[in-house]
RNA sequence: GCUGGAAUCGUCUAGUGGCAAUGACAAGAGACUGUAAAUCUCUCGCCUUCGGGCUUCGUAGGUUCGAGUCCUACUUCCAGCA
């Protein structure tokens, strides 16, 4: 079973210490998404050193290329992308989602290879065989990832996510007792993920399902706006076992949606949205988002953000960064991909302090003022 | 000096009788939430009550219902010959 220890709770927000077989993980924290190994335009080191605590590698994506088995052979995803710390898998239930032609079958999902058009599917079973390959320290069970306004829909997708729920377990259970992988170490963890889309009865309905497994954490998916998010996670972390960790899937790129999931008792999260942003000049700064690539900041010489000491903060001005980013140099995306990825990673740090310290309401007002004011 | 060729939006360019005029770049702005994203979208002659109106393709004339497209002259540039 997968370590947690609570340190403070107020509410249903509360912090920890998720204990990994690669390391700890102070809770709440905000999860870099390395979706193929990597995160993109950033090394391991600049990840270390901006203060990442963790990342997320995308099971469908490493299926692809380079190969599961490959990085079996490498030592597992730590091992093999140089990370050394705690790492997470997600299933490739997103995929399903996302994808153009998936089709799906109670059996599992059929999609194209977006790479090179070959047939794929991916099962319960072979979302867990595949993770169990990676070796991560924490796995996502293979969801079914839905959007729709259609509760009919929403309901079916939820049931079936149940069901593969059910095979997921039983495969990651079979996994574990057999052949060791990822250093020698069967420490591999499960999440169940909680579907329902923005019907709260059916969430209620699938954080029940989801406590009832013998599951080490849950991913909480399907959200796609912060508009009724807190009420959802409030319906459903009110469910959900209070001693064992959750994580807020896909959500983190808007600031509002970290003190929210926090407040309402989310203990990780993983966006793609800081290092997309960052790649496309939008940069994070306590007064909100700004494009560097406006014109405006060509004669700027001031720092991004004065109070930042990350990497491009401390050493660069605004004119340019805005040069890089008109000269389509690849620095510029390195640089803003490590300021956004230390933004918000120290903003989860922040919420976790204020939780400890009793000051996450006034610190929350204080954020979101300046932010969104 | 002669003989060819060429002049179109900031730049390069499409265009051979119905055109406010093609594409790219540049420029201006927007989007992005478990990454098919170093991507995508919009604007890019002037004005507009968004119906449209006005002025444009080196300059000046001409032919034509109609000219960026055809003719004449001029200007500039390029190539070859002197």
């Amino acid at each position: 079973m997968l370590k947690f220890d609570i340190t403070t709770k107020r509410g249903l927000a509360r912090t920890g210490i998720i204990h990994t077989p690669h390391g700890d993980i102070r809770t709440p924290a905000f999860i870099g998404a390395a979706t193929r190994a990597t995160v993109k335009a950033l090394t391991m080191q600049q990840m270390r050193d901006l203060g990442s605590q963790a990342i997320l590698a995308n099971t469908y994506h490493l299926v692809l290329t380079p190969g599961t088995e490959l990085i079996k052979d490498a030592g597992g995803l730590a091992e093999f992308s140089s990370w050394h710390g705690p790492t997470f898998t997600d299933s490739g239930g997103f995929q399903i989602f996302s994808l153009p032609d998936v089709k799906i079958t109670e059996q599992g999902a059929r999609f194209k290879s977006h790479i090179n058009g070959d047939k794929l599917e991916m099962t319960p079973e072979s979302s867990m065989q595949a993770q169990w390959s990676i070796g991560a320290d924490i796995h996502m069970a293979f969801d079914h990832l839905a959007k729709s306004d259609n509760y009919d829909d929403m309901k079916e997708a939820m049931e079936r996510t149940h069901r593969w729920l059910v095979r997921c377990v039983a495969e990651h259970q079979k996994l574990l007792s057999g052949e060791t992988v990822a250093g020698g170490r069967n420490e591999q963890f499960l999440y169940a993920v909680v579907q329902g889309g923005d019907f709260n009865d059916l969430r209620a309905e699938s954080a029940r399902f989801a406590a009832s497994q013998p599951v080490d954490g849950f991913g909480i998916g399907g959200v796609f706006t912060a508009d009724g998010m807190a009420e959802m996670l409030q319906i459903v972390n009110n469910i959900l076992p209070e001693n064992k960790p959750r994580h807020l899937l896909g959500m983190g790129q808007e600031p509002i949606d970290l003190f929210v999931g926090a407040e309402n008792g989310c203990d990780t999260f993983d966006c793609v949205g800081p290092t997309r942003m960052a790649r496309n000049g939008s940069l994070y700064t306590l007064d909100g988002r700004i494009n560097i690539k406006n014109a405006k900041f060509k004669n700027d010489f001031t720092p991004l953000m004065p109070d930042c000491d990350c990497e491009l903060c401390r050493n660069y001005t605004r004119a340019y960064l805005h040069h890089l980013f008109r000269t389509d140099e690849i620095t510029a995306k390195i640089l803003a991909s490590i300021h956004n990825e230390h933004f918000i990673v120290h903003t989860v740090d922040k919420i976790r302090e204020s939780i400890d310290d009793g000051t996450f309401d006034s610190y929350k007002k204080q954020f979101i003022d300046r932010y969104y004011g």
